[in-house]
RNA sequence: GCCCGAGUGGCGGAAUGGUAGACGCAGCGGAUUCAAAAUCCGCCGGUAGCAAUAUCGUGCGAGUUCGAGUCUCGCCUCGGGCACCA
């Protein structure tokens, strides 16, 4: 092959690096905080330091840079960082496994992804990176959580973990395998600990109500976040028990139905009750019942999924309004403690659950309401029919209420129970919420240390500002069982902060979400002696776009919009910054197919997509021919072998490929299934690009100008389309506009002049996705500078209005024809032309249209 | 179990309540070539028909509307979250 010919194909291994160093030399990326400018921040969620990138990764990052790289075109001083979500427990599971560090293996992951990332070209200003795991940002963490302690935002209190007896370790949910350790194998125990907690339930309610300025949210989000936090009116009240055990008189219940009272069967509370730790005492079957609850985890899918069960403690209650009326008291393993006062009253005729609880222990079941038309279809629970449970704002006939008119909605039942329970004296109307507060501790080594220290003569001190960070120790090993911070022979014993005597310090760690909360803070000012420095907060803050998956759709933005209150009134953050976030996006994972075989047992055997290949006859395994079974777009996941590796892709097609096809097929926030046939047309259409602009270059145009109005035109009308798919959040559909538009150039006979000039639009408009072609398209055809510098192309109104437009007809709502028309034809015109189409003659048969819709350039609707 | 989404050709998907299937992939036909690769052009939802055209069609079933992929209600299937995975 000839020198010229290897020049007119496009050769990204060749063209990318030159372009990455072209940007870092002119210092492109770097964050410049400029008054003079507006700012723009855009942020993807960081990542977790496992290693290798992912696709997603790739995506997640592509979908940023577009922002990015549009914002900074638009004259944005645009702030867009990286960093590391360095803590948690995989790295100190890769020690217990394969022995090492944690500390170690953590950054060299983090240099391994870092090399993978760069070749992507991403706009990322890498002078501000930073990991969690840097002492340098923990010490920040650290200085934050004593002054949120000082604040009155931080306590202890007693909570219960997933227990290990054999590991002596505390398991996260996802470690405990049908209620056994996922290493030990031991039935894994609830144990009560003192923890730390922060109050994020005071800021339940301001929680709550701040959500209805979070426009640029999405909806589902702001929706779980306001089902998350639950925040319920119902009624409070307690049943007075019969001879209860010592200073136990009564059962304090809440429930957000008290127009049920009246059907109410049996009292239930959590095995964790104060009274049903009073009863264990000197019980053993109730003991034995207890513990046996304790054996399940501590999630509350468990809890929900789990078979009820309850035990019968013989103890009664008085109902309020009839003191003759005695219910049963029991203990049941799907109530929480946590939640209202960890008792209820059961209503089956109006609750699946406790209906199906009644029907178990044969208590009974009384219907307080029924369908407000007597006619329905309707087999009462109490005749074997379900629980009857119709939505609060349907009208229902009370026929055993107490309070309000027969007929009305549960609501207005609600509200007139309460009322007439506050009136009886009977108990009071109270404000809940669902959200419990956060608890921090974690019983682990890999995570900031919290930095207090416990003294027999003090209590709980914190450490002294000055002495901070609190570091963990680097000599810690990991092949006993437990925290190697609770039997480090010297880190834990220090003299108290306050009086000098021995001391020890505290050994739990920091839950990594705590980590996750306030990382966006800190990249305004990354390397600050301080958590922030206010000229930069009040510069760069808020984040303008936040974009990650929508798994984070709860917790971590949560915690975050928490913490933001949390650092404000701590004086870590301005006003403005307690919504950190302005936009949220929340993308799509990639999938991809997985190929199986069976084993002599029946067995999957994975197989990674290249040991496989399509013949005529299905998908076989090249090695032996074998048939293979697909299951269709599945979520990416090591053990399935179905992981692609970006790597590779970048390897063998360059990072605008990889980029533009992550961007192309699917909408943004939903998944995309990863296909080789989809990357490969994406490498041939950036080629095609290529070979326009080069031939355009060495040749200039084949043919005269006529149509160079016409190119015109589709430039502005692609400059519109595009920018309005990157405002949009529509990238696939800027994509295909983009495919349009190189059609559009390659066909139209326009002068050398006009098509140079559309194709330098046409490297601009592809700048944001695939920055490394746009400028060497741009350079080709004499582009003046950088495209990354270049700004952003307008598109004149003007050249986008058509002439005429097609109106199609339809008659009864089908379509039946259609008119061309000018564009600002009136009513009258368009209606004296479609009474005059043949098919609208022909329908009307000589009568008169019922209806004459006409929707003014849209379309036109006869109604015969 | 509870909360939140998604479902459109062979495939990925497009469509302010207004022509369903833009754009891409795969497939089919053609040009170029000694041949191939690469490239270029055309066709491409189902059924009936030579065709014009008719008819069905956006997971399933109802409803609102002149008009529904889009709005409402009830289902089905798949996905995310459920507080110690990140």
């Amino acid at each position: 092959m000839s020198r010229g010919s290897a020049m007119s194909r496009l050769n990204p291994s060749e063209i990318e690096p030159k372009w990455q160093a072209a940007w870092d030399e002119a210092g492109c990326f770097a964050a410049v905080r400029d008054p003079a400018k507006p700012k723009y921040y855009v942020l993807e969620m960081f990542p977790y330091p496992s290693g290798r990138i992912h696709i997603g990764h790739v995506r997640n990052y592509t979908m940023g840079d577009v922002i990015a790289r549009y914002k900074s075109s638009c004259g944005f001083s645009v702030l867009h960082p990286m960093g590391w979500d360095a803590f948690g427990m995989p790295a100190e599971n890769a020690a217990m496994a394969s022995g090492g560090h944690p500390k170690d293996w953590t950054y060299s992951n983090i240099a391994d992804m870092r090399d993978q990332m760069k070749p992507l070209g991403l706009s990322i200003d890498w002078s501000r990176e930073f990991a969690t795991c840097d002492p340098e940002y923990y010490a920040q963490q650290q200085r934050m959580f004593i002054d949120m302690l000082d604040a009155g935002l931080i306590y202890r209190k007693a909570a219960v973990v997933n227990w290990d007896p054999v590991d002596m370790t505390v398991l996260a949910n996802e470690q405990v395998e049908q209620g056994r350790g996922w290493r030990s194998g031991a039935l894994v125990e609830r144990r009560e600990l003192t923890q730390w907690f922060f109050r994020i339930s005071d800021f339940a309610e301001e929680l709550l109500e701040a959500l209805d300025g979070l426009e640029n949210w999405p909806e589902k989000v702001r929706l779980m976040q306001a089902n998350w936090i639950g925040k319920s009116r119902g009624l409070q009240f307690a049943f007075s028990l019969i001879d209860g055990p010592a200073s136990h008189d009564r059962v304090e219940v809440y429930t957000t139905r008290p127009d049920t009272l009246m059907g109410a069967s049996f009292v239930g509370i959590s095995p964790d009750h104060p009274l049903a730790k009073a009863l264990e005492k000197d019980n053993p079957e109730i003991a034995a019942f207890c513990a046996e609850c304790r054996r399940m985890g501590t999630s509350e899918e468990e809890l929900e999924k789990a078979e009820k069960k309850g035990f019968d403690t013989g103890l009664r209650v008085r109902h309020p309004f009839d003191t003759a009326w005695e219910l049963p008291v029991y203990i049941a393993n799907f109530i929480l403690l946590d939640y209202g006062t960890g008792a209820i009253f059961g209503c089956p005729a109006h609750d699946a659950r406790d209906l199906e609880f009644a029907r178990k222990y044969d208590l009974p079941v009384t219907s307080t309401y029924a369908p407000a038309d007597p006619a329905a279809e309707f087999v009462a629970p109490e005749a074997g029919g379900e629980a009857y449970v119709p939505l609060k704002s349907e009208k229902v006939r009370y026929v055993k209420g107490f309070a309000g008119d027969e007929l009305q909605t549960g609501e207005q039942g609600i509200d007139t129970a309460i009322a007439a329970c506050e009136e009886a004296g009977v108990g009071r109307g109270v404000t809940k919420f669902r959200l419990r507060d956060w608890g921090l501790s974690r019983q682990r080594y890999w995570g900031c240390p919290i930095p207090v220290v416990h003294c027999s003569a003090c209590g709980v001190v914190p450490e002294k500002r000055e002495n901070l960070p609190v570091r963990l120790p680097d000599d810690v090993s990991f092949d006993l069982p437990g925290n190697p911070l609770d039997r480090h022979p010297t880190w834990r014993d220090v003299p108290c902060p306050s009086c000098g005597a021995p001391a020890k310090r505290e050994t739990d760690t920091m839950d990594t979400f705590v980590d996750s909360s306030w990382y966006f803070a800190r990249f305004t000012a990354p390397h600050a002696d301080t958590p922030t420095i206010a000229e930069e907060a009040d510069y760069w803050m808020n984040v303008d776009q936040y974009i990650g998956g929508i798994e984070h759709a709860i917790l971590h933005l949560l915690y975050s919009r928490f913490f933001a209150r949390a650092m404000h009134l701590t004086g870590h953050l301005p006003e403005k910054s307690k919504e950190p976030f302005e936009a949220l996006f929340t993308q799509g994972m990639v999938t991809h197919e997985i190929y199986l075989t069976r084993d002599e047992n029946g067995r999957p055997v994975y197989h990674l997509p290249e040991e496989v290949e399509r013949t005529e006859a299905g998908v076989v395994v090249k090695a032996t021919g074998e048939a293979v079974e697909v299951v269709p777009s599945a979520k990416m996941s090591k053990s399935k072998k179905n992981v692609v590796d970006p790597v590779e892709i970048v390897a063998s097609y360059g990072a605008d490929t990889a980029r533009w096809f992550v961007m192309s097929d699917s909408p943004p926030e939903r998944d995309v299934e990863w296909t080789a046939a989809g990357a490969e047309a994406a490498f041939k259409h950036l080629g095609r690009v290529y070979r326009i602009a080069f031939e355009l270059k060495e040749a200039g145009a084949p043919e005269g100008g006529a149509e160079d109005t016409a190119l015109e035109r589709a430039t502005h009308r692609a400059i519109a389309d595009v920018t309005e798919g990157i405002e949009g959040f529509a990238f696939n559909t800027s994509i295909a506009k983009l495919y349009g538009f190189t059609n559009t150039i390659a066909k139209y006979k326009a002068s050398a002049g006009a098509r140079a000039q559309a194709m330098r639009v046409m490297a601009q408009l592809m700048s944001p996705m695939t920055p490394h072609l746009a400028e060497e398209v741009w350079s080709m055809l004499g582009g003046e500078g950088l495209v990354a510098r270049a700004p952003w192309p307008k598109a004149d109104p003007a050249m986008l209005v058509e002439d005429t437009v097609t109106l199609p007809i339809q008659i009864n709502g089908k379509r039946r024809g259609e008119i061309e028309v000018a564009k600002d034809a009136d009513k009258a015109t368009v209606e004296a032309l479609v009474l005059a189409h043949d098919a609208v003659v022909k329908a009307l048969d000589g009568g008169q249209p019922k209806k004459l819709i006409v929707v003014p350039g849209r379309i036109v609707n006869v109604v015969a």
